[in-house]
DNA sequence: TGGATATTGTTGCATTTGCAACTAACTTGG
DNA sequence: CCAAGTTAGTTGCAAATGCAACAATATCCA
């Protein structure tokens, strides 16, 4: 007598099912008027926020793997988006920067993304979306996501 | 003068990492023990809870790519989990069931899969659990997302 | 100091996956 | 009844991605 598991209810399946659909329907956006895929995106996202940063610093903050960290940049740097700088200190890192151009990409891209995020919040009532992000919030922290940003040494 | 954006606190790419974490988590136990990946895995949690289905019925409730699925099924009957019967009224269509074996499988999993789903809602306060997962379910709503199971003509 | 070890980033390779074209079979309209 | 269009499922191909091996550099400690 099994249990009954409806993979409809299921809640790693739904989680699944709800980054993929989010993430398709954004990446639209990002893809269609820049050219930029995901890893492409993240990268200039975290450059945004914060330069210079070695690819590594990339790696570990949007937890993506390094050869596809490492493809991205290649491509953002063969497009004028991001600049490399070996770094004084350590010839095997590099730092990266956005471009001029590429700052100009992050600052028209910024607007629209946060716009996305905003109206799927708007579908939440105030309520529930300060409830569900609190639990996701919870979710990250117990599954030792939220590292990545602020690590001591 | 861009409005700040911090990746870390962006829902869409919370939402996937999140997503890959537990997905990525979770799929070690059957990929471990019973040689299954994910879309096998999905052939196999809708066969388990509603059979015969058609190939065209599993791509709709798990909305997952129907080559993605034809080459899971197809692996599937190659290991003896899952038969095929031509349908009686269709010879196009294809119905799928659990084999014995299949179903053994299936009944092993399950307990292992449901036990993990909990271990990680446990991990939210009962009060946050319902919000989050209320929160959750209005999202799929208004993303419709809750569709692929009963849907009438 | 210098050899063993660790770290940064790149690249070759194999796997996965989505798209599009395809086959086979069903349906519909003239 | 048959030609055009639709649907179920498969497969070739190309793009994406993770892993492992690698080169270059840095660190550690005997």
């Amino acid at each position: 007598m099994t249990a009954d598991l409806k993979l409809q209810q299921f809640l790693p399946f739904r989680l699944n099912r709800l980054a993929a659909e989010v993430s398709n329907a954004l990446s639209e956006t990002y893809r269609a008027h820049y050219g930029l895929d995901i890893p492409q995106w993240r990268v200039m996202a975290t450059l945004g926020a914060e330069e210079p940063l070695y690819a590594q610093d990339i790696v570990r903050s949007t937890r993506t793997h390094k050869s596809t960290i490492s493809r991205a940049v290649a491509e953002l740097v063969d497009r004028g988006l991001v600049e490399r700088v070996t770094a004084p200190e350590d010839a095997r890192a590099i730092q990266l920067r956005l471009t001029a151009v590429g700052r100009d990409t992050y600052a028209a891209l910024v607007p629209v993304v946060l716009g996305y995020e905003r109206q799927l919040l708007d579908r939440l009532g105030t309520d529930d979306q300060a409830a569900f992000l609190t639990g996701l919030a919870n979710l990250e922290r117990t599954l030792g996501l939220t590292d990545g940003e602020g690590d001591a040494p």
